[in-house]
DNA sequence: CGGAGGCTTGAAGCCTTTCAAATTACGTGG
DNA sequence: CCACGTAATTTGAAAGGCTTCAAGCCTCCG
């Protein structure tokens, strides 16, 4: 378990201005780091497995994520879930609402976690006084259709071993831009999530993480991962690379 | 190929008003037609096969589709293609653009179409002026990356012939919502693109058309195809029942 | 008529799933 | 602190579904 002041070592917990800076610096860019500094909001904690927000529930905020990690899905006609997206520190929830009146995806903590509550309405009032915000709110849209596209790439034509790859080198990144090892870093959710995630079974990841250990691109203790050779893996990532079955 | 004024019998081409009307009237809910009236822009053909725009173009316009139909996609690393939707008369395109400064994937024209170009600088003048234009743009942001999100559901657990279902189903629906047939519609995409789109081959989409048509679940001509039995197609969509393998 | 591209069909092979069982963690209560 | 039961993970073997490779057909158009 991650604690607050590791994330935010030098935070003034509950300091009335700056919540959002601090909501966002880590998971925008440079220029868009406080751009919500305006709206008021307030925390709320989100204890493991506990839901944020359900479907269908009407839609009043969006969430950025203080910090902890959260997982998105829905549920198929069938009543499988699929996950949509692992999010962490910094990157906002919701989203997907404004397409109608209640939410359109489940979202749960994957441990015990803090959110900005963000009420839309206000957000919507502040848009007309401010082109800026505004712009960057659409930016933060743009990137989340565009990651989801990524992903149709990934489901679409790739097969399982540079899936898994990928879905590692995108964690890597993003531990990366938020200061963190990008080589060594736990998974906050299980193998089951990662292959629903990913379109893959459970047996199947668990197959990829024995061979990516074997071949020693990986270093693996239960959810602990460390990538032992980064380029190699990007390399499968890419496809230009393929990983041989195991001896 | 399909002219103009079969599909808008009673327009006035070129009346200066409306024509954000017409461009939306069909794609839209009804509360969002004509969200777009006050915007000013102009048509643009485009040609069997060309492109509207393309990767890395700067990002100028979104794009209403008058007519015609388009294929979004994009390039893996090893160059191949991947297609992330397929649109057609009254949709949006560009909205991935938002993310950044240039457009994130590419459109081509299925047919000869034709647009309306929305200087997106203008618009966003707009919203700062209208409310209810800027929560009708957001709403449609929202329903993109929903679409996205059943995208995904689609291709990270369906097996092929759910895949096709669902495919069929989907453009049964749209084709509905425009005032055409539900049931008898000629695919304007070669069946290379929509084992593309699927994540499949073009010989497994070209096997599942012969199963169904074996089925009696549908007729096919070439690309004009006739749901026989909907329901069944429906059913096997949902993914509560299986077309068993041919005889 | 001929050529090119799009589509269909068959057979073989491979990758991933499915099914099954064993092993390892983890939380709870004794 | 240990025992126990449950959940998560690993591993193996077999089956199945989709792809790959190959060949042939159809259709459109010059």
């Amino acid at each position: 378990m991650i604690s607050y002041s590791q994330i935010y070592p030098d935070a003034q917990p509950r300091s009335a201005s700056g919540i959002y800076r601090r909501c966002f610096a880590l998971g925008l860019d440079q220029a868009d780091i406080g751009w919500l500094d305006h709206a008021a909001g307030c925390r709320r904690r989100v204890g493991r497995d506990e839901r944020l927000f359900r479907m269908d529930q009407p839609f009043r905020n969006l969430y950025a994520i203080r910090f902890g990690h959260f997982k998105t899905y829905q549920f198929n006609s069938a009543g499988e879930q699929q996950i949509t997206g692992f999010q962490m520190a910094g990157e906002l929830l919701g989203l997907d609402a404004l397409s109608g009146e209640c939410h359109q995806c489940n979202a749960a903590a994957l441990e015990d976690s803090e959110v900005c509550e963000i009420p839309f309405a206000s957000l919507e009032l502040l848009f007309a006084r401010e082109p800026e915000l505004l712009r960057r709110f659409h930016r933060i849209m743009g990137q989340e259709i565009t990651r989801e596209q990524d992903l149709l790439l990934l489901l679409g034509n790739m097969r399982a071993e540079q899936r898994f790859a990928v879905f590692l080198i995108n964690l890597s990144a993003r531990y990366a831009a938020r200061g963190y090892s990008p080589t060594a870093f736990q998974l906050r959710m299980s193998r089951e999530d990662i292959g629903n995630y990913l379109g893959l079974t459970i047996e199947s990841i668990s197959r990829l993480m024995s061979r990516f250990k074997n071949q020693g691109l990986l270093k693996v203790d239960k959810r602990e991962v460390t990538l032992v050779q980064p380029a190699a893996l990007e390399a499968l990532a890419a496809g230009t690379e393929h990983c041989k079955p195991m001896s």
